[in-house]
DNA sequence: ACGACATATGTGACCGTACACATCATTGTC
DNA sequence: GACAATGATGTGTACGGTCACATATGTCGT
């Protein structure tokens, strides 16, 4: 019995070893369906002048077959690769894994491919070394997602060529961009603590290096300049809830302020937590601002006061914007999203 | 002076415009080296018998034309694409993103590109589109992370036939898998919650179509049935925060419990806010045990007790699993990673 | 000095598709 | 009923690489 069974399978791979197992071509489609490759070419493609008998036989066969075109000749061909590239940092957090769910969906509908790749670290080797992989690839367009300081300089240096669109909230850059503006939504933040009394208040920026963190830092200086209050040096951190914990435990030590304003809401959390460890009562002793309202923020405890940002429209808006120059759209878009301040229960009036 | 630029760029249009920019070809850099192409070529794939002066040469006029290879010419002819497919559900939450990204870092060690679909509806037809969609990129290999009862389905249909890695816990599928015990990690939130004499334990699942969500489901019921307790229906819900919250208020109603299992973190989270809400404390009046360990559940308030997944060995060993079926390793691999509990302030001794 | 052999380089064919163009079939017009 | 106009289909070629094989060059022992 056993030895039935392994002759079967030698047999078998005797057998089928030689049968070259290619995928059906379009032209084994059209000899099966008795008409010329074009005219397979013709049915797939649903272009004009084809009867529509004769497109229905083909289409047949193509199911029958299992035929699937091939992307790779066809990108050969036509110099198309239909793929967009996505640069992005930090998949792992909410905002930018939201915006690439977005991007994907918006890509697919108008029929393209989105290839990802992502960087753990800022330095200036591994994003080059992330750029020439996706433009290996014939990406016709390219969405830098949370960038670095230091992607521009990449893309600059790499003399990149294909439409780009970067979520940029600093305008100096030559490109299309989507920019939530940064600025006015730390102004915000900062706005109300100053609203609320606060004169003592401390920001937990994010890595200077990211655009985003040096947007929120600039928001954040520019309300308290404005406001003529004394400014303090903002903490640089690094977005993890462990960091803003870490942080918190510090400045319990002190207690020279009475409000803080994190660059994002994870930082927030760890804050507030490490200030309870100390005793101390958020919102009562100190207010506590985060900025980017992930849907737990809202459960936190407490709830938190926060700055929303649309990740899902900042991901289709940047597609959008990419599918305009990948079709022909000669000038550049500079589309902005404004940010909202969601007032919740983490920040009250100094007492 | 305005009119001499003027002048300038239509000339420079003119003369450009017929100027085919095509990208150079192996046969240019060919030419410019004084070789043959195919010696370019194996000036680029480190062949064997090639002069390393020639080599040199070569890759002196790669560089100064910034040749790069046409990906879709090489995977037409080796038809080969470099290229892994992923197939995701719901991006956005922590630990699919996390696994994805640990993927796209391993594969690209590996040379491999990672495309990504993700599923936000689990209607079949959206699965198939997906996975058609993927399919037409010529993958050479898929990883489903998350996965959806009928994605199976889908791949049994579509007969798929490339090397294909699923995270699956039920082992009821004949590709390589890599399953996190999901089963033993829910029964050992369960036992923990037994151990702490709680009789009345609600656990509050994830959708009913989610292989995840129902290996924990059966985890629970099996660990509640073997200590004899009684059987409650689980609560079937969708992960995220505000259905946490939204149960929470509705189970503070009865109060014929006094502890709940979540099937993940964000859940819980939801839960925790419900019941403080509502003047229950949590631990004291009721119990509550995640699942994931995300980085914030460490501090959140109360810090949660939870089950943690290590979500980059996850995607690591995906990824090293798919590479060796693609390497030609005959046999289906089945991997096991082991969840492990975490306690913390969530949970108390029943009153 | 010669063949035997290894090393280095060149040539032809092919992968699967789309485009331009050629050809054949059909229809309408006067 | 001849002819142009249009519709439907077929043929040749190019895209940019790799592979198999052919050829040129160099090295060695006898």
């Amino acid at each position: 019995m056993t030895v039935h069974i392994i002759v079967d399978e030698a047999r078998y791979t005797d057998i089928m070893e030689p049968v070259k197992v290619r995928a059906p071509s379009i032209r084994d489609v059209a000899r099966i369906a008795g008409v010329s490759y074009q005219t397979v070419s013709r049915a797939l493609n649903d272009s004009e002048n084809i009867k529509s008998s004769t497109k229905e036989r083909v289409l047949e066969v193509v199911e029958q077959l299992g035929y699937r075109p091939n992307q790779a000749a066809r990108a050969l061909v036509t110099s198309r690769s239909r793929t967009i590239g996505v640069l992005t940092s930090q998949v792992a957090h909410y905002g930018p894994s939201t915006s690439l769910q977005a991007i994907e969906e918006a890509a697919r509908e108008a029929g393209y491919l989105i290839t990802t790749t992502s960087l753990a670290t800022s330095d200036y080797y591994a994003i080059t070394d992330r750029l020439e992989h996706l433009m290996s690839q014939a990406i016709e367009g390219l969405v830098v997602i949370a960038p670095q300081v230091r992607v521009f300089d990449a893309i600059r240096e790499l003399d990149i060529r294909i439409p780009l669109v970067t979520l940029d909230s600093t305008g100096r850059n030559d490109n299309s961009s989507l920019s939530v503006d940064q600025i006015s939504g730390a102004r915000l933040a900062t706005r109300h603590l100053i609203d609320l009394g606060h004169r003592d208040i401390i920001h937990l920026a994010g890595p200077q290096d990211w655009i985003e963190a040096e947007a929120r830092m600039r928001g954040f200086l520019d309300e308290v300049i404005e406001a003529d209050l004394n400014v303090r040096a903002p903490i640089l951190g690094d977005w993890t809830v462990d960091f803003g914990y870490h942080v918190g435990r510090e400045l319990t030590r002190f207690r020279d302020f009475t409000a803080v304003f994190a660059a994002n809401d994870q930082m927030a959390l760890g804050l507030i937590h490490a200030f309870r460890d100390a005793g101390l009562d958020v919102p009562r002793d100190i207010s506590v601002v985060g900025f980017d309202d992930i849907p737990e923020a809202a459960h936190y405890w407490p709830p938190l006061t926060t700055v929303r940002q649309d990740f899902v429209e900042i991901g289709r808006r940047s597609i959008a914007l990419l599918l305009g120059e990948l079709g022909g759209e000669r000038n550049r878009h500079h589309d902005q999203i404004s940010p909202e301040l969601i007032v919740r229960d983490s920040t009250a009036f100094r007492r």
